[in-house]
DNA sequence: AGCAGGTGTTTTACTTGTAAAAGATATGCG
DNA sequence: CGCATATCTTTTACAAGTAAAACACCTGCT
C-alpha cells in the first residue's frame, strides 16, 4: 500500500492556505462563476505562486499555476482513488497491471507490461511475483524464446478487476464531479494537447 | 533521488501507443490545430481509453480522460522537472523544503514544513536531516516549548535555492511550451477550479 | 503539586521502488 | 560454427516513504 507516493511540487511548491484575494486568475471560465457570495475561493498554489512573488516580484510563475496544480491534483486524485482499491487489497500499481491485462484482451509480457504501465522492468517482476501468489495472474514461458515469459489473468484476476473497475470510475466521477460537463471536457482536452506535446518531446520514441 | 515515483494509473491506465484514429476528443480547442497534415495524433491515454471501451462498449469514460491524463502528465513533468534538479544533487522533495523555507521568508517548525510540502513528518524529519548534514538549513530549538524546532536555510541553501529556482522554472516554461498562451490560461483556470473543489473536499480542512 | 491527555518530533520496522549487475537466451556475422 | 553483442527478465544492494510506536515535553484540571 505504500509508495504510493503523492507528490505535489512545482518549483518550491507546496502551500499553506492562508490568504485570500485574488492573484493568478484568468480571463473566460474562471473562479468568477460563482453567482455572489464569499470573496475568490483560492487553492493552495495560488498562494504559494503569492508568497514567491512577495519574494521575486519579477518572476513569471505562469508555469507553476499548471503544473503545481496538475501535481496537486494528481497527489489529491491519488488518494481519493485509493479508497476503492485499499478496500480491495490492491496497490495502484498493481490494478494497473491487471488493467493493462484486461484491456488489451491477451496475454502480455512482463516488458509489455512495464511498457504499458510506465514502469521498470524490475518493479513489474515483483508485482507479478505478489499477484501470482494471490491467483490473480499465471505465467508460462515462451516456447521459441525461453527468455521471455508470458502473463494472462486468472478466472479470479479477471473477475476481480472486472468488480474494481467499475467501482473505480464513479469514484473518479464523483472526484471531478465539482467541475460542470463542458469544464471537464474542456480540461480533457486541454491536457490531451499538452499530453501529446510532452510525450512527443519527453516520452519515448515509442514506435 | 529514488521514490520519485511517476505513477500513471487511471482505473487500470497505463497505455500502448499503437492505433491511430481518433476518439475521446472534444469540441472547442482540441487536436484539431494543426494546420492541414497527418491524421490527429493522439495521446497515449486516449489509446487506453479506446481498449477500455472495446472490451465494455457501455462505460463512461470521462472521468479517465481527465484523471489518465493529470496523472500522465504529473508523471513526465516529472520527470523533465527533475533534470535541472538531479545536477544540483537535489531530489525534488528536498528541494520543496528549501523552497518552502525560501518563499515563506522566515523560519518554519518541522511540522509547517511538513503542512507546507504535504508530506508526513516522519519524511520531513529525513529530509531535514540530509539538507542539514549538507549544510543547506539549519536548526535550533524553541526556548518556550522545547519539543519544537525551528528550521531556517543557510547562506549556501539560499544562494542554492535563488540558482536553481530559476532554472527550474525555465525548464517548466519550456515543458508547457507545446501549449499556447491561451490554452495554458484556461488550463491553468480549470485546474484551479478542480482544486479547489479536491482540496475542499478531501483535503485537510486546514484553517 | 501531580497527573491525564495532547502535541511536536523522531525512531522503528517494513514495503516498495530504483539502478545496475547478473542470468539466460537469441542472433548476426566473419 | 562460434563468438560478440543485444534482448528479456530477475536479482541485488540500497534509498526513501509510511504507519505506528516511542519520546519528550506542554497544559489544564483537580
Amino acid at each position: 500500500m505504500t509508495a504510493a507516493n503523492g507528490r505535489a511540487s512545482t518549483t518550491g511548491s507546496g502551500s499553506a492556505g492562508r490568504t485570500a484575494a485574488d492573484a493568478g486568475t484568468t480571463r473566460g471560465r474562471a473562479a468568477d462563476g460563482a453567482p455572489a457570495g464569499r470573496g475568490p475561493v483560492d487553492d493552495t498554489v495560488a498562494a504559494v505562486v503569492r508568497q514567491w512573488q512577495a519574494v521575486h516580484p519579477h518572476i513569471d510563475t505562469a508555469p507553476m499555476e499548471i503544473i503545481g496544480r496538475i501535481n496537486r491534483c494528481a497527489a489529491l486524485l491519488q488518494q481519493a482513488e485509493d479508497a476503492p482499491l485499499r478496500r480491495a487489497g490492491l496497490t495502484r500499481p498493481e490494478f494497473d497491471v491487471l488493467g493493462a491485462l484486461r484491456r488489451t484482451g491477451h496475454e502480455l509480457t512482463p516488458g509489455e507490461i512495464a511498457r504499458e504501465t510506465f514502469s521498470s522492468g524490475a518493479a513489474v517482476t515483483k508485482r507479478l511475483k505478489q499477484l501470482s501468489e494471490r491467483g490473480l495472474i499465471e505465467r508460462h514461458g515462451d516456447t521459441r524464446d525461453r527468455r521471455v515469459a508470458h502473463v494472462h489473468l486468472t478466472d479470479a484476476g479477471r473477475d476481480l478487476i472486472d468488480r474494481i473497475q467499475p467501482e473505480q470510475l464513479s469514484y473518479e466521477r464523483i472526484a471531478l464531479s465539482g467541475l460542470d460537463g463542458d469544464g471537464q471536457q474542456d480540461l480533457a482536452a486541454l491536457l490531451g494537447e499538452l499530453l501529446i506535446q510532452l510525450e512527443g518531446r519527453l516520452g519515448a520514441p515509442r514506435g
